[in-house]
DNA sequence: CAGTTGACAGTCC
DNA sequence: GGGACTGCCAACT
């Protein structure tokens, strides 16, 4: 693959790639970038991640981002994401997704 | 050019 | 089960 792009755009090309209903964890994605920097990852998405669908990218933890959980929420039940049951009714700022289920890993 | 920050992850208590 | 510390990499000041 050339490397055409700065490591904000591949991952945003990763990110891209991620279908409905499916999430990846930063780690997963820099791992895909040949990166370990997970963090690297999530400030990419700070800065360009408007352009991709973010909420497909959350935490180990099956968390999305710190300030965002309500926005992410929506999404993830506009495309059915899988997430815990009752974690969103219990607390909609601190819900956690079904990685388990929900992680996807592209080809 | 060097230090600090940050949409994180993994391990230890 | 939850909280704290350390390690990692890229962008900003």
């Amino acid at each position: 693959m050339s490397a055409s792009l700065d490591f904000g755009g591949a991952v945003l090309l990763v990110v891209a790639d991620i279908p409905p209903g499916r999430v990846m964890t930063y780690g997963d994605v820099a791992a895909e970038l040949g990166s370990r920097g997970a963090r690297a990852v999530g400030r990419v998405m700070a800065t360009e991640g408007s352009s991709v669908p973010w909420w497909r990218v959350v935490r180990a933890d099956g968390r999305p981002p710190e300030g965002h959980e309500i926005e992410a929420l929506a999404h993830y039940r506009a495309e059915g994401t899988p997430l815990r049951a009752g974690a969103a009714e219990h607390d909609p700022h601190s819900y956690r997704l079904n990685l388990q289920a929900a992680r996807w890993a592209p080809s």
